[in-house]
DNA sequence: ATGGCTGAGCTACTCAGA
């Protein structure tokens, strides 16, 4: 079984790497995070991939949806607290079948400037309620892919000059504490058991050359509970994706389990 | 020390991104 997780920055100026990611890897699931449309607006691109769409939209703003292939039985996972109605950036299904799978596709608030509170505290808490939500989850035995774009630098080795980024909202402790919060309530970053810090990112700033110098940061993740870690064959980052014509900031990145 | 790019909404710019 393959995941795929991608920041695609608008779904429709993005339709046509879509359909290359698609035909390319065929996975079986594919998260989608800022995809700055409303439900209405998806491109109908999925119907024909086998695909069975589960959108969370926005007009112009944010947004995430997942695809998933009509093979898959599935049912909705409702994040009704308030603070996850304010931006569309969390859905989740849980797939019907003997490993009881629960997906969960996010996309956490950048939460910049710090020094203007609002938009850092509405980070914070927003972090501490999936905290509480997965926290949830995890009590409860299901087996939890929780991926998408954490907007949070975990290590110091995500980006070449860490110092910089520790009064961004991004590397500021109270972000990366809330991430090893949702972490160490019993879930295995993938990317650690395969890269050595400072190997890989997942993202490249349009501006100031960041492509061309590789001055990446890595802010996307794939965190799964205990039962599913012993089932990941491999991670993949698609980088090629950043260099392609108008590319999304983010590139994809999937697991393989042995599913 | 700062900005540099991109997309959406909308039609001249601002907001948001990270």
């Amino acid at each position: 079984m393959i995941v795929c997780s991608w920041n695609i920055n608008s779904v429709r100026m993005r339709e046509s790497l879509l359909i290359e990611l698609i035909n390319s890897l065929n996975p079986d699931v594919i998260f989608l995070q800022e995809i700055k449309c409303q439900n209405n607006e998806f491109p109908q691109i999925y119907q024909k991939k086998n695909y069975n769409l589960i959108i969370k939209g926005e007009k112009g703003k944010y947004g995430v949806a997942i695809l998933v292939k009509k093979k898959f039985e599935f049912q909705e996972i409702n994040f009704d607290s308030n603070i996850f109605q304010r931006e569309a950036r969390v859905c989740g299904i849980k797939i019907k079948n003997d490993l009881n799978l629960h997906l969960v596709n996010i996309y956490a608030p950048n939460g910049n400037p710090i020094e203007s509170k609002e938009k850092f505290s509405f980070k914070i808490k927003w972090l501490s309620e999936l905290n509480r939500i997965i926290k949830k989850l995890i009590n409860s035995q299901v087996n939890l892919i929780l991926a998408g774009d954490f907007n949070v630098l975990e290590h110091h080795d995500d980006v070449q000059d860490f110092d910089n980024w520790q009064k961004d909202a991004l590397g500021h402790i109270s972000s990366r504490k809330k991430f090893r919060e949702i972490l160490f309530s019993g879930l295995t970053n993938i990317v650690r058991l395969f890269y050595k810090p400072g190997e890989i990112y997942s993202y490249w700033d349009y501006q100031k050359a960041s492509w061309e110098r590789n001055y990446g940061l890595l802010i996307d993740h794939f965190l799964v509970s205990p039962k599913l870690a012993c089932l990941i064959e491999s991670i993949f980052f698609e980088k090629e994706y950043r260099g392609k014509e108008k590319p999304s900031d983010h590139i994809p990145l999937w697991i393989k389990l042995k599913v």
